[in-house]
DNA sequence: TCTTGACCCTGTAGCGACTACAGGGTGCAG
DNA sequence: CTGCACCCTGTAGTCGCTACAGGGTCAAGA
């Protein structure tokens, strides 16, 4: 198989091709060897690193968690317990935002099911937001 | 009642005193008379704004949404149909994320409840990352 | 009266994770 | 040989703060 330009691993994985650079400058994706024109040529290694690092964002990894988790991968008799802590410290932050998330939800629709006013004067939502 | 330091106004609304400042220079609050030492000086129409800013930030919404209320709720005879519509564009917001947070939950416990292995190697959590 | 310390001021830089240029070089098809 | 799509580097902007640096102000206590 001939070497991939970011272009075409930016199709392959769906990441857009700034964002591959800025990954490479953020030390989450090796320097990839250049052609004669000093374009990146990848190889089907860098597909799979770089689509690791898709779903880890796919589900909310920040970067330097991403980054300890590549590390660990690569170390195959170690320990998983760093990568189950690294999942569960990301499992109580999605739920902590879902907590949040939900908490204004309810506070919006409330507020919208109350509307019934044609003026700001008399309006539920903006006599909420001035704390009623 | 005596004018409010910016110290003060901070402790009763709980808005630290440099987010203040910045709501100050983003134009959601007006600039504030000065004392002969140069100190702003608020009074109770500014804490009730940035009561009204903060409770907005609060539900999610933007600095921009939050001018647009302000410039509304400062209206009282204009149709309440414009709040609304924020309201609405801020609940499908919340709700877009709550589903995209729901998604990221369910594969992290999914991962997390398949871990048994002792090795990175024989790591779900790692396994699912590469792609199975 | 002096000094300590808490508070205030402006201006600027940093965060995370991109995204969007500007200003150029490369490579291939017609 | 001329377009045009693609690639390169480097820098600046996004959002909503947050954290200084380097000063000024003010009131209480010794």
């Amino acid at each position: 198989m001939p070497a991939l330009s970011i272009g075409d691993l930016a199709r392959r994985t769906g990441v857009p091709v700034e964002t591959i650079r800025y990954y490479e400058r953020m030390g989450l994706l090796p320097k990839p060897p250049r052609t004669e024109g000093n374009y990146r040529a990848y190889e089907t290694g860098h597909e799979r690193r770089l689509a690791f690092v898709k779903r880890s964002r796919d589900l909310g990894f920040g970067l330097d968690a991403i980054r300890a988790l590549l590390d660990l991968a690569d170390g195959a008799d170690r320990p998983c317990g760093e990568v189950d802590a690294l999942a569960r410290d990301q499992l109580a932050e999605v739920e902590r935002k879902i907590a949040d998330l939900t908490a204004m939800r309810a506070e919006l629709q409330d507020m919208l099911g109350h509307c019934r006013a044609d003026t700001v004067a008399d309006c539920e939502i903006i006599g909420r937001l001035r704390g009623k």
